[in-house]
DNA sequence: CGGTATATTGAGCAACCTCAATAAAGGTGG
DNA sequence: CCACCTTTATTGAGGTTGCTCAATATACCG
């Protein structure tokens, strides 16, 4: 887990511990923030998966992004009167709150702290960018692929990979969510995947075959991914 | 144009000024950051419309967001070691450009303005993320329908609407690139909405003839805008 | 042991795509 | 001022990806 990490001053340590008042739990499934909620905090993912999204009055959902520990979630919606979007818990999570009335003294106190708030911000910028590049431009298989690969990206920089293996707890409803696809449509091209051999998803399991491969294919393992701070 | 903006200390002002070491002239069409380019500076919009995309190997292209008066550009790739997205200019543009190895001082001695810096940043964010809403799950008319009625709230606020009648540099090829569609399709779906008579695109302009309708077919002019920081 | 969430598969349909040709508009050099 | 070239817009024809509807497994849960 280290190597994808800054290290911080113990001052900076202790700042931060005290301005993170509350550590919370939520359960798989939970609502951490509603869409269109107001005054939402600001939390830091300690453990488990957690995904953003919006949806249209009708029903339809996007999800923008997922958020894996070490992601900073809630920063628009912290900074905004409102939320604009939504976060669910993925699976059972433990997030540090961050006040959102406390952010303002943080950029006053710890200039250090704020630029890596905009830079995880900035982060969590580009992995939607490459989310709208993929659901613009890119195929069903494409799609997955591309999904997959970035997943198994950052889990295996978090060290969450173990010979090829991880967990996986998206099913195939949030797959579709993710990449404006059906369900329908998510599964059948699943099922074609399945037989390239490059990856399985199955029991909450991502295996991959062999990485190098699914890179190829997604264009997507080249790119890496530098040190993060940590808040 | 005043109403949307903050206003600031004279101090600030004089700070800013002294950061901004340049200005920057560009013409229609130029690029301002090439995708994967090193050490892309951070730009303010002075005038002008830009954009920023990513493109895949054999060509296909994806616009993420437009960048109007007062938007932040390039942050991500002022951060990072290298821009994972283009710039180019819709327009002729000026741009203010802020060093990106002055972007760490303006943190430790300008916390309100990095503040702000966040904040606008965390606004492109919230544009994107709609954008990735649009493109995966309206349809085409929903999507040309939301683009134009985004791009047509902004522009208000921004002054830049007069009767309903506003200045849209977008070619047919930029709304598709935008909304993942096809050249053809888009122009199909765009002679479709004439005939529905909610707004024309034409001649570089947009007129919208009611506002309120446009707003209902694609519930989309209900949110405001907030304030905003100048940078 | 029913009940709910998830996964799978088939059938038919339509939104959107690609290819291709033509018009219309603007800019440039002779 | 005209001929030419490039960019942008328009329209038709036909194909395909991905959608909706619907039925059936499969697994987990209390």
């Amino acid at each position: 887990m280290k190597p994808a990490f800054h290290s911080k001053s113990d001052k900076e340590v202790a700042l931060l511990e005290e301005l993170k008042s509350d550590h919370v739990r939520v359960s798989a499934g939970a609502d951490v923030i509603l869409p269109e909620q107001s005054n939402a905090e600001l939390y830091t993912v300690f453990s488990g998966w957690l995904f953003r999204y919006k949806e249209l009055n009708d029903g339809r959902r996007q999800i923008l992004n997922f958020a894996l520990p070490g992601d900073l979630i809630g920063l628009q919606a912290a900074l905004f009167e409102k939320s604009y979007y939504g976060v669910a818990a993925l699976t059972d999570a433990e997030l540090c709150v961050i006040p959102r009335r406390k952010l303002w003294r943080l950029y006053e106190r710890m200039p250090e702290v704020a630029y890596d708030v905009t830079w995880l911000g900035a982060q969590a910028q580009s992995i939607v960018d490459e989310n709208l590049l993929t659901v613009g431009r890119r195929n069903a298989a494409e799609r997955i692929v591309a999904l997959v690969a970035s997943l198994y990206k950052r889990m295996d920089l978090l060290g969450g990979v173990r010979d090829g293996v991880m967990d996986f707890p998206l099913t195939q409803q949030h797959l579709a969510d993710a990449l404006g696809l059906s369900l329908v449509h998510t599964n059948k091209t699943l099922a074609r995947l399945r037989t390239s051999g490059l990856f399985t998803v199955a029991d909450g399991r991502l295996t991959v075959a062999n990485p190098r491969g699914v890179g190829r294919f997604a264009r997507y393992f080249e790119a890496p991914i530098a040190p993060r701070p940590i808040v």
